[in-house]
DNA sequence: ATAAATTTGCAACACAGTTGCATAAATCTC
DNA sequence: GAGATTTATGCAACTGTGTTGCAAATTTAT
C-alpha cells in the first residue's frame, strides 16, 4: 500500500507528502465515491479543510480522480482505474448512487452507451448516473 | 402565457401567487436548464433569496420542474415535458451542457437508453449528463 | 546540508442553502 | 364579497461549502 500509494502520486506528477499520502490511501482502502465531507470524516478530522480541498482539485487535474456529478448539491470524487492522464479523464463508466445508503459506486464494467444527438451538438464528455438500490441495500 | 401558467400550478397542487407565476414565466419563456442564481437574474433580482429557494423546492416535488445533474456543484432545473407526477418525475432524456455558453438543455427527444447493471442492483432513475458544444457554439 | 520550490495551515472571506418567525397574501366558507 | 383559516412571503440569523492571501513548514533539487 504504502509503496502503490508513492508511486500513484509520482506517476502523477505529484509530490508526496503527507496529506496527500493520506487522502490516497483513504480512497483506495475505500473505494467508493467521496465527498469533501466524506473525506474529512475519514480522516478523523485531523485535516485542515483548505488543504482537503487543494488536494482534490490536484488529484482531479492530474488524474488520479475524477468527478462524479449528482443532482443535489456537493461534487463527489472516485479514483480513476488506469488509464486517464493529465488534463483528460476515461471516466466513461456508469456511477451508481444508492438511495438507501447513499453511497456512490462506479460501475467500471458498465459502459456508457452510445449516444446519437440532434444534428449540431458535439459530445466532449458523457457523465451518467444511475439511482436506485444497491446489493447490500436491495 | 397568464392563464398557462395558472392552470399549470393549479394541476400540480399549488396555490397561484405572484412570486410563483413569475418563476414559472421565467422557466417558461427561457425554455432551458436553470439555476437558484440564474432564477435570480432573470427576476432581476427583486425576489427574496429563500423564496426562490422554497419556490424552486416546491416545483421539484410538484413535478413541475426535474433537477439537472452535473458534475460541478449547483443545481440546475427545467420544466417537465408534461408527464411528470407529483413525487415522481419522468425526466428520462438527456441534458445537455455547453463548455462554451454554460447553457444547460433538455434534449426531450433523446431517450436514455436502457442500461443491463450487475446482478442485485435496481434502478429507480438515471441521469444522463452529456458536456460538449451545442449548435450555437459548435 | 542548504537553497529553491512547493505544500500546508490559518484567518478571513464570498457564496449557497436552511430555519424560525412575524407579516402578508391566497384560499375557503358562508 | 367579508371574514376566518390556511398558506406563502420576506427578513434576520445561521450552517455549510468552497476560495484567496499569506506566513510557516515540508519536500525536492543542488
Amino acid at each position: 500500500m504504502e509503496e502503490a500509494v508513492r508511486s500513484i502520486l509520482k506517476d502523477h506528477g505529484l509530490s508526496v507528502t503527507g496529506v496527500r499520502r493520506r487522502i490516497l490511501e483513504i480512497f483506495l482502502r475505500s473505494g467508493e465515491g467521496l465527498s469533501h465531507a466524506d473525506v474529512e470524516t475519514h480522516a478523523g478530522d485531523q485535516l485542515d479543510r483548505v488543504t482537503v480541498y487543494r488536494t482534490l482539485q490536484s488529484f482531479l487535474e492530474k488524474g488520479i480522480v475524477h468527478a462524479i456529478p449528482s443532482a443535489e448539491g456537493s461534487a463527489r470524487y472516485a479514483i480513476c482505474r488506469d488509464d486517464c492522464e493529465v488534463g483528460h479523464h476515461h471516466d466513461d463508466h456508469v456511477h451508481f448512487i444508492c438511495t438507501a445508503c447513499g453511497r456512490a459506486t462506479c460501475l467500471n464494467d458498465v459502459q456508457v452507451p452510445v449516444l446519437h444527438l440532434p444534428h449540431g451538438y458535439s459530445i466532449s464528455q458523457v457523465g451518467l448516473v444511475v439511482n436506485g438500490k444497491c446489493p447490500d441495500c436491495g
